[in-house]
DNA sequence: TCTTGAACTGAACGGGTGTTCAGATAGGGT
DNA sequence: ACCCTATCTGAACACCCGTTCAGTTCAAGA
Protein backbone atom coordinates (compact mmCIF):
# COMPACT_ATOMS: atom_id res chain seq x y z
CA UNK A 1 0.00 0.00 0.00
CA UNK A 2 3.13 1.76 0.20
CA UNK A 3 4.01 5.10 -2.06
CA UNK A 4 0.66 5.93 -3.06
CA UNK A 5 -0.02 8.93 -5.47
CA UNK A 6 1.28 12.23 -3.90
CA UNK A 7 2.14 10.55 -0.81
CA UNK A 8 5.86 10.84 -0.49
CA UNK A 9 8.25 12.36 2.32
CA UNK A 10 8.19 15.86 0.95
CA UNK A 11 3.84 15.48 1.58
CA UNK A 12 3.95 13.87 4.42
CA UNK A 13 6.16 15.29 6.20
CA UNK A 14 4.85 19.00 6.12
CA UNK A 15 1.95 16.87 7.08
CA UNK A 16 2.65 15.31 10.24
CA UNK A 17 3.90 18.77 11.26
CA UNK A 18 0.70 20.52 10.74
CA UNK A 19 -1.15 17.88 12.65
CA UNK A 20 0.93 18.30 15.56
CA UNK A 21 0.29 21.41 15.31
CA UNK A 22 -3.76 21.68 15.31
CA UNK A 23 -3.69 18.50 17.94
CA UNK A 24 -1.17 20.45 20.47
CA UNK A 25 -2.70 23.53 20.08
CA UNK A 26 -6.15 22.05 20.49
CA UNK A 27 -5.62 19.64 23.49
CA UNK A 28 -2.32 20.46 24.81
CA UNK A 29 0.78 18.74 24.12
CA UNK A 30 0.38 15.99 27.03
CA UNK A 31 -2.83 14.96 26.01
CA UNK A 32 -2.46 14.24 22.43
CA UNK A 33 -1.44 10.11 21.37
CA UNK A 34 1.54 10.09 18.32
CA UNK A 35 -1.41 7.83 17.42
CA UNK A 36 -3.80 10.64 17.14
CA UNK A 37 -1.40 12.74 15.37
CA UNK A 38 -0.69 9.56 12.37
CA UNK A 39 -4.75 9.11 12.49
CA UNK A 40 -5.36 12.93 11.68
CA UNK A 41 -2.15 12.52 8.87
CA UNK A 42 -3.82 8.91 7.74
CA UNK A 43 -1.41 7.01 8.55
CA UNK A 44 -0.04 4.35 11.23
CA UNK A 45 1.38 5.29 14.47
CA UNK A 46 5.07 3.63 13.68
CA UNK A 47 5.37 6.05 10.05
CA UNK A 48 5.71 9.21 11.88
CA UNK A 49 9.07 8.00 13.17
CA UNK A 50 10.34 8.80 9.53
CA UNK A 51 9.70 12.77 10.23
CA UNK A 52 10.60 12.96 13.53
CA UNK A 53 12.48 11.06 15.96
CA UNK A 54 10.10 11.19 18.92
CA UNK A 55 7.32 13.24 20.28
CA UNK A 56 9.35 16.17 22.01
CA UNK A 57 11.71 16.59 19.35
CA UNK A 58 8.20 16.93 17.31
CA UNK A 59 7.21 19.84 19.44
CA UNK A 60 10.38 21.66 19.51
CA UNK A 61 10.60 21.49 16.02
CA UNK A 62 7.35 23.36 15.71
CA UNK A 63 8.49 26.41 18.33
CA UNK A 64 12.06 27.01 17.18
CA UNK A 65 10.58 27.15 13.49
CA UNK A 66 7.88 29.16 14.76
CA UNK A 67 10.17 31.68 16.71
CA UNK A 68 12.53 32.15 14.29
CA UNK A 69 9.83 33.29 11.83
CA UNK A 70 9.05 35.76 13.70
CA UNK A 71 12.15 36.82 14.47
CA UNK A 72 12.95 37.23 10.69
CA UNK A 73 9.41 38.79 9.71
CA UNK A 74 10.50 41.38 12.54
CA UNK A 75 14.09 41.84 10.80
CA UNK A 76 12.41 42.37 7.63
CA UNK A 77 10.27 45.00 9.23
CA UNK A 78 12.79 47.05 10.09
CA UNK A 79 13.99 49.04 7.09
CA UNK A 80 9.91 49.81 6.34
CA UNK A 81 10.56 51.76 9.94
CA UNK A 82 13.63 53.68 8.38
CA UNK A 83 11.66 54.58 5.91
CA UNK A 84 8.97 55.98 7.58
CA UNK A 85 11.41 58.07 9.75
CA UNK A 86 12.81 55.71 12.20
CA UNK A 87 12.06 57.64 15.45
CA UNK A 88 11.01 55.91 18.79
CA UNK A 89 7.41 56.59 18.28
CA UNK A 90 6.96 55.12 14.81
CA UNK A 91 9.19 52.12 15.98
CA UNK A 92 6.49 51.49 18.46
CA UNK A 93 3.05 52.09 16.33
CA UNK A 94 5.35 50.01 13.92
CA UNK A 95 6.15 47.14 16.71
CA UNK A 96 2.54 46.81 18.02
CA UNK A 97 0.96 46.47 14.73
CA UNK A 98 3.52 43.98 13.52
CA UNK A 99 3.14 41.93 16.47
CA UNK A 100 -1.21 41.92 16.30
CA UNK A 101 -0.91 41.19 12.64
CA UNK A 102 2.04 38.20 13.30
CA UNK A 103 0.18 36.67 15.69
CA UNK A 104 -3.51 36.86 14.32
CA UNK A 105 -1.77 35.24 11.64
CA UNK A 106 -0.56 32.27 13.14
CA UNK A 107 -2.82 31.80 16.18
CA UNK A 108 -1.82 27.62 17.11
CA UNK A 109 1.69 28.36 16.76
CA UNK A 110 2.05 31.17 19.63
CA UNK A 111 -0.70 29.22 21.63
CA UNK A 112 1.74 26.55 21.66
CA UNK A 113 4.66 29.05 21.59
CA UNK A 114 3.75 30.04 25.76
CA UNK A 115 1.67 27.04 26.40
CA UNK A 116 3.75 24.56 25.94
CA UNK A 117 7.21 25.42 26.91
CA UNK A 118 7.34 23.50 29.47
CA UNK A 119 7.32 20.16 27.75
CA UNK A 120 10.39 21.06 26.32
CA UNK A 121 13.90 19.27 27.61
CA UNK A 122 16.17 22.31 29.69
CA UNK A 123 18.31 22.24 26.17
CA UNK A 124 15.64 22.93 24.01
CA UNK A 125 13.99 25.44 26.61
CA UNK A 126 16.63 27.36 26.86
CA UNK A 127 16.91 27.59 22.90
CA UNK A 128 13.58 29.09 22.86
CA UNK A 129 14.08 31.43 25.57
CA UNK A 130 16.80 33.22 23.93
CA UNK A 131 15.01 33.70 21.18
CA UNK A 132 12.02 35.13 22.83
CA UNK A 133 14.63 37.25 24.56
CA UNK A 134 15.72 38.82 21.22
CA UNK A 135 12.47 39.47 20.38
CA UNK A 136 11.54 41.42 23.29
CA UNK A 137 15.01 43.28 23.15
CA UNK A 138 13.53 44.43 20.00
CA UNK A 139 11.19 46.39 21.49
CA UNK A 140 13.17 47.17 24.67
CA UNK A 141 15.28 48.99 22.24
CA UNK A 142 13.16 51.07 21.06
CA UNK A 143 11.39 52.23 24.54
CA UNK A 144 15.22 52.95 25.83
CA UNK A 145 15.32 55.32 23.21
CA UNK A 146 12.45 56.73 23.08
CA UNK A 147 13.22 57.34 27.10
CA UNK A 148 16.30 58.82 26.17
CA UNK A 149 15.08 61.40 24.07
CA UNK A 150 12.31 62.57 26.55
CA UNK A 151 9.62 61.22 24.33
CA UNK A 152 8.73 57.89 26.48
CA UNK A 153 7.59 58.16 30.49
CA UNK A 154 8.85 54.36 31.22
CA UNK A 155 10.20 54.36 34.58
CA UNK A 156 11.66 50.46 33.87
CA UNK A 157 12.38 49.55 30.32
CA UNK A 158 12.42 45.68 31.28
CA UNK A 159 8.96 45.28 32.63
CA UNK A 160 7.38 47.83 30.40
CA UNK A 161 8.70 45.66 27.88
CA UNK A 162 6.94 42.27 29.54
CA UNK A 163 3.79 44.33 29.79
CA UNK A 164 3.37 45.52 26.62
CA UNK A 165 3.97 42.21 24.93
CA UNK A 166 1.29 40.40 27.27
CA UNK A 167 -1.00 43.19 26.15
CA UNK A 168 -0.83 42.60 22.72
CA UNK A 169 -0.34 38.52 23.24
CA UNK A 170 -3.94 39.01 24.63
CA UNK A 171 -5.57 39.67 21.53
CA UNK A 172 -5.26 35.90 20.72
CA UNK A 173 -7.64 35.15 23.67
CA UNK A 174 -10.69 36.88 21.61
CA UNK A 175 -10.00 37.48 18.29
CA UNK A 176 -12.09 35.88 16.04
CA UNK A 177 -11.89 36.80 12.29
CA UNK A 178 -15.40 36.99 12.17
CA UNK A 179 -15.68 38.95 14.93
CA UNK A 180 -17.54 42.43 15.78
CA UNK A 181 -13.69 44.41 14.66
CA UNK A 182 -11.87 44.29 11.81
CA UNK A 183 -8.16 43.33 12.07
CA UNK A 184 -7.11 46.57 10.99
CA UNK A 185 -9.29 48.75 14.08
CA UNK A 186 -8.19 46.19 16.51
CA UNK A 187 -4.31 46.59 14.98
CA UNK A 188 -5.14 50.35 15.43
CA UNK A 189 -6.96 50.54 18.93
CA UNK A 190 -3.75 48.49 20.31
CA UNK A 191 -1.35 50.50 18.89
CA UNK A 192 -3.00 53.80 20.42
CA UNK A 193 -3.31 51.79 23.56
CA UNK A 194 0.52 51.02 23.75
CA UNK A 195 1.45 54.71 22.31
CA UNK A 196 -0.09 55.95 24.97
CA UNK A 197 0.58 53.99 27.53
CA UNK A 198 4.27 54.63 27.57
CA UNK A 199 3.84 58.52 25.99
CA UNK A 200 5.63 60.96 27.85
CA UNK A 201 3.11 63.83 29.91
CA UNK A 202 3.01 66.97 27.26
CA UNK A 203 4.71 69.50 30.09
CA UNK A 204 2.01 72.20 30.47
CA UNK A 205 4.89 74.77 30.42
CA UNK A 206 5.72 74.24 26.90
CA UNK A 207 2.18 75.00 26.28
CA UNK A 208 1.74 78.14 28.51
CA UNK B 1 -2.45 1.43 59.05
CA UNK B 2 -5.25 3.71 58.96
CA UNK B 3 -6.87 6.31 61.01
CA UNK B 4 -2.98 7.47 62.06
CA UNK B 5 -2.83 11.26 64.18
CA UNK B 6 -4.05 14.17 62.45
CA UNK B 7 -5.15 12.30 59.31
CA UNK B 8 -8.35 12.47 59.11
CA UNK B 9 -10.57 13.37 56.26
CA UNK B 10 -10.37 17.32 57.47
CA UNK B 11 -6.73 17.37 57.07
CA UNK B 12 -6.39 14.80 53.80
CA UNK B 13 -8.87 16.55 51.83
CA UNK B 14 -7.03 19.96 51.97
CA UNK B 15 -3.58 18.37 51.47
CA UNK B 16 -5.00 16.44 48.46
CA UNK B 17 -6.28 20.21 46.74
CA UNK B 18 -2.92 21.20 47.39
CA UNK B 19 -0.91 18.49 46.10
CA UNK B 20 -3.10 18.59 43.20
CA UNK B 21 -3.09 22.46 42.29
CA UNK B 22 0.76 22.39 43.04
CA UNK B 23 1.47 19.09 40.53
CA UNK B 24 -1.22 20.84 37.81
CA UNK B 25 0.75 24.16 38.11
CA UNK B 26 4.10 22.91 37.83
CA UNK B 27 3.95 20.07 34.96
CA UNK B 28 0.01 20.73 33.05
CA UNK B 29 -3.44 18.34 34.11
CA UNK B 30 -2.90 16.00 31.43
CA UNK B 31 0.85 15.35 32.63
CA UNK B 32 -0.10 14.80 36.15
CA UNK B 33 -1.57 10.91 37.06
CA UNK B 34 -3.03 10.80 40.03
CA UNK B 35 -0.13 8.14 41.40
CA UNK B 36 1.64 11.65 41.76
CA UNK B 37 -0.79 13.14 43.39
CA UNK B 38 -1.19 10.53 45.81
CA UNK B 39 2.79 10.31 46.50
CA UNK B 40 2.69 14.25 46.94
CA UNK B 41 -0.17 13.47 50.09
CA UNK B 42 1.88 10.26 51.27
CA UNK B 43 -1.11 8.20 49.99
CA UNK B 44 -2.04 5.56 47.65
CA UNK B 45 -3.96 6.50 44.57
CA UNK B 46 -6.98 4.53 45.72
CA UNK B 47 -7.37 7.08 48.59
CA UNK B 48 -7.77 9.97 46.67
CA UNK B 49 -11.16 9.03 45.56
CA UNK B 50 -12.70 9.40 49.43
CA UNK B 51 -11.95 13.29 48.21
CA UNK B 52 -12.99 13.66 44.50
CA UNK B 53 -15.13 11.69 42.34
CA UNK B 54 -12.65 12.13 40.05
CA UNK B 55 -9.65 13.59 38.19
CA UNK B 56 -11.68 16.42 36.18
CA UNK B 57 -13.82 16.92 39.27
CA UNK B 58 -10.48 17.74 41.40
CA UNK B 59 -9.63 20.36 38.61
CA UNK B 60 -12.73 21.87 37.96
CA UNK B 61 -12.92 22.27 42.41
CA UNK B 62 -9.80 24.01 41.92
CA UNK B 63 -10.65 26.85 39.60
CA UNK B 64 -14.29 27.57 41.06
CA UNK B 65 -12.66 27.89 44.00
CA UNK B 66 -9.98 30.24 43.08
CA UNK B 67 -12.25 32.27 40.84
CA UNK B 68 -14.65 32.08 43.94
CA UNK B 69 -12.54 34.28 45.96
CA UNK B 70 -11.47 36.29 43.02
CA UNK B 71 -14.66 37.68 42.87
CA UNK B 72 -15.46 37.86 47.20
CA UNK B 73 -12.00 39.61 47.44
CA UNK B 74 -13.50 42.13 44.59
CA UNK B 75 -16.52 42.40 45.98
CA UNK B 76 -14.90 42.90 49.57
CA UNK B 77 -12.58 45.95 47.81
CA UNK B 78 -15.85 48.17 46.50
CA UNK B 79 -16.73 50.05 49.88
CA UNK B 80 -12.83 51.19 49.98
CA UNK B 81 -12.74 52.90 46.46
CA UNK B 82 -15.93 54.78 47.68
CA UNK B 83 -14.06 55.37 50.65
CA UNK B 84 -11.21 57.43 48.58
CA UNK B 85 -13.75 58.80 46.14
CA UNK B 86 -15.21 56.52 44.15
CA UNK B 87 -14.54 58.41 40.98
CA UNK B 88 -13.52 56.20 37.50
CA UNK B 89 -9.77 56.98 37.93
CA UNK B 90 -9.87 55.86 41.87
CA UNK B 91 -11.57 52.42 40.71
CA UNK B 92 -9.40 52.19 37.78
CA UNK B 93 -6.45 52.72 39.88
CA UNK B 94 -7.69 50.02 42.69
CA UNK B 95 -8.81 47.90 40.27
CA UNK B 96 -5.31 47.43 38.80
CA UNK B 97 -3.43 46.79 42.09
CA UNK B 98 -6.08 44.70 43.56
CA UNK B 99 -5.70 42.65 40.74
CA UNK B 100 -1.89 42.61 41.15
CA UNK B 101 -1.92 41.90 44.37
CA UNK B 102 -4.15 39.18 44.41
CA UNK B 103 -2.74 37.43 41.58
CA UNK B 104 0.56 37.48 42.63
CA UNK B 105 -0.55 36.13 46.36
CA UNK B 106 -1.76 33.09 44.22
CA UNK B 107 0.73 32.64 41.28
CA UNK B 108 -0.60 28.41 40.79
CA UNK B 109 -4.18 29.11 41.22
CA UNK B 110 -3.99 31.81 38.25
CA UNK B 111 -1.75 29.77 36.41
CA UNK B 112 -4.35 26.35 36.16
CA UNK B 113 -6.76 29.12 35.42
CA UNK B 114 -6.19 29.82 32.28
CA UNK B 115 -3.93 27.00 31.36
CA UNK B 116 -6.08 24.02 31.93
CA UNK B 117 -9.62 25.83 30.61
CA UNK B 118 -9.35 23.07 27.58
CA UNK B 119 -9.41 20.37 30.06
CA UNK B 120 -13.18 21.11 31.91
CA UNK B 121 -16.38 19.49 30.70
CA UNK B 122 -18.17 21.75 28.98
CA UNK B 123 -20.73 22.39 31.44
CA UNK B 124 -17.66 23.18 34.65
CA UNK B 125 -16.15 25.71 31.47
CA UNK B 126 -19.45 27.41 30.69
CA UNK B 127 -19.55 27.78 35.05
CA UNK B 128 -15.70 29.50 34.83
CA UNK B 129 -16.79 31.51 31.81
CA UNK B 130 -19.66 33.36 33.45
CA UNK B 131 -17.27 33.78 36.77
CA UNK B 132 -14.41 35.40 34.64
CA UNK B 133 -16.89 37.47 32.44
CA UNK B 134 -18.06 38.72 35.92
CA UNK B 135 -14.76 39.77 36.85
CA UNK B 136 -14.36 41.57 33.60
CA UNK B 137 -17.31 43.09 33.87
CA UNK B 138 -16.00 44.77 36.80
CA UNK B 139 -13.64 47.00 35.31
CA UNK B 140 -15.65 47.34 32.05
CA UNK B 141 -18.21 49.23 34.00
CA UNK B 142 -15.28 51.17 35.63
CA UNK B 143 -14.32 52.26 31.75
CA UNK B 144 -18.09 52.86 30.99
CA UNK B 145 -18.07 55.26 33.40
CA UNK B 146 -14.70 57.08 33.10
CA UNK B 147 -15.62 57.19 29.05
CA UNK B 148 -19.05 58.67 29.65
CA UNK B 149 -17.99 61.43 32.26
CA UNK B 150 -15.03 62.17 29.73
CA UNK B 151 -12.35 61.19 31.75
CA UNK B 152 -11.45 58.17 29.56
CA UNK B 153 -9.94 57.81 25.68
CA UNK B 154 -11.59 54.33 25.20
CA UNK B 155 -12.63 53.87 21.73
CA UNK B 156 -14.10 49.97 22.49
CA UNK B 157 -14.50 48.85 25.87
CA UNK B 158 -14.66 45.39 25.68
CA UNK B 159 -11.70 45.24 23.87
CA UNK B 160 -9.94 47.88 26.28
CA UNK B 161 -10.93 45.47 29.18
CA UNK B 162 -9.44 42.51 27.88
CA UNK B 163 -6.13 44.16 26.97
CA UNK B 164 -5.71 45.98 30.56
CA UNK B 165 -5.83 42.39 32.19
CA UNK B 166 -3.92 40.24 29.82
CA UNK B 167 -1.53 43.35 30.53
CA UNK B 168 -2.19 42.70 34.16
CA UNK B 169 -1.83 38.72 34.14
CA UNK B 170 1.64 39.17 32.26
CA UNK B 171 2.94 39.94 35.58
CA UNK B 172 2.68 36.34 36.30
CA UNK B 173 5.02 35.01 33.89
CA UNK B 174 8.27 36.90 35.37
CA UNK B 175 7.60 38.23 38.76
CA UNK B 176 9.77 36.64 41.31
CA UNK B 177 9.34 38.47 45.50
CA UNK B 178 13.15 38.15 45.82
CA UNK B 179 13.63 39.69 42.47
CA UNK B 180 14.94 43.45 41.45
CA UNK B 181 11.62 45.26 42.39
CA UNK B 182 9.53 45.18 44.86
CA UNK B 183 5.61 44.10 45.04
CA UNK B 184 4.50 47.79 45.67
CA UNK B 185 7.11 49.20 43.30
CA UNK B 186 5.39 46.72 40.69
CA UNK B 187 2.36 47.47 41.54
CA UNK B 188 2.69 51.20 41.14
CA UNK B 189 4.40 50.73 37.71
CA UNK B 190 1.41 48.52 36.29
CA UNK B 191 -0.97 51.32 37.53
CA UNK B 192 0.33 54.01 36.28
CA UNK B 193 0.70 52.04 33.04
CA UNK B 194 -3.07 51.32 33.08
CA UNK B 195 -3.80 54.92 33.61
CA UNK B 196 -2.31 56.44 31.53
CA UNK B 197 -3.34 53.79 28.45
CA UNK B 198 -6.63 54.86 28.89
CA UNK B 199 -6.65 58.70 29.68
CA UNK B 200 -8.04 61.10 27.61
CA UNK B 201 -5.74 63.57 26.27
CA UNK B 202 -5.75 66.50 28.20
CA UNK B 203 -7.34 69.28 25.51
CA UNK B 204 -4.62 72.00 24.61
CA UNK B 205 -7.67 74.54 24.79
CA UNK B 206 -8.39 73.98 28.40
CA UNK B 207 -4.87 74.98 28.88
CA UNK B 208 -4.60 77.61 26.22
C1' DT C 1 11.61 -6.39 -17.21
C1' DC C 2 13.97 -6.68 -13.05
C1' DT C 3 15.90 -4.62 -9.05
C1' DT C 4 16.16 -1.34 -5.61
C1' DG C 5 14.87 1.12 -1.64
C1' DA C 6 11.78 4.80 0.21
C1' DA C 7 7.34 4.73 2.47
C1' DC C 8 4.38 2.49 5.24
C1' DT C 9 1.88 -1.35 7.96
C1' DG C 10 0.64 -3.95 11.86
C1' DA C 11 1.97 -6.24 15.67
C1' DA C 12 4.47 -6.21 19.61
C1' DC C 13 7.27 -4.26 23.75
C1' DG C 14 7.25 -2.70 28.66
C1' DG C 15 5.09 0.35 31.21
C1' DG C 16 1.70 3.88 32.76
C1' DT C 17 -3.37 5.42 32.98
C1' DG C 18 -7.92 6.40 35.81
C1' DT C 19 -10.76 3.95 38.57
C1' DT C 20 -12.79 0.16 41.59
C1' DC C 21 -13.09 -2.60 45.58
C1' DA C 22 -12.49 -6.29 49.10
C1' DG C 23 -10.05 -6.28 53.04
C1' DA C 24 -6.95 -4.40 56.79
C1' DT C 25 -6.38 -1.03 60.43
C1' DA C 26 -7.11 1.71 64.35
C1' DG C 27 -9.28 5.77 66.96
C1' DG C 28 -13.74 7.04 69.33
C1' DG C 29 -18.07 5.82 71.52
C1' DT C 30 -20.28 2.71 74.57
C1' DA D 1 -13.06 -4.47 76.58
C1' DC D 2 -15.52 -4.36 72.64
C1' DC D 3 -17.44 -2.87 68.42
C1' DC D 4 -18.15 0.42 64.80
C1' DT D 5 -16.90 2.88 61.05
C1' DA D 6 -13.97 6.40 58.87
C1' DT D 7 -9.74 5.88 56.58
C1' DC D 8 -6.57 3.79 53.83
C1' DT D 9 -4.05 -0.24 51.36
C1' DG D 10 -2.80 -3.06 47.61
C1' DA D 11 -4.12 -5.58 43.94
C1' DA D 12 -6.67 -5.78 39.97
C1' DC D 13 -9.36 -4.00 35.80
C1' DA D 14 -9.31 -2.70 30.91
C1' DC D 15 -7.14 0.34 28.23
C1' DC D 16 -3.75 3.65 26.26
C1' DC D 17 1.08 5.26 25.91
C1' DG D 18 5.68 6.13 23.02
C1' DT D 19 8.59 3.56 20.45
C1' DT D 20 10.61 -0.36 17.65
C1' DC D 21 10.93 -3.37 13.81
C1' DA D 22 10.34 -7.28 10.56
C1' DG D 23 7.84 -7.47 6.69
C1' DT D 24 4.93 -5.52 2.66
C1' DT D 25 4.13 -2.53 -1.16
C1' DC D 26 5.13 -0.09 -5.26
C1' DA D 27 7.22 4.02 -8.12
C1' DA D 28 11.38 4.87 -10.33
C1' DG D 29 16.14 3.76 -12.30
C1' DA D 30 18.82 0.54 -15.06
Amino acid sequence: MARKQGSHSDITGPRVRAAALKLFAAHGFAAVSMRQIAAEVGVQAGALYLYTPDKQTLLSDLLETHMGEVLSAWQAELPRIEARGGGPEAGLDAFARFHIRFHLARPQAVFISYMELRNLTPENFAKLEAMRKQYEDGLEQILIEGKARGLFDVSDTKLTTLALISMLNGVLTWYKPEGRLSLDRVESIYADMVSKSVRAQERSAQIA
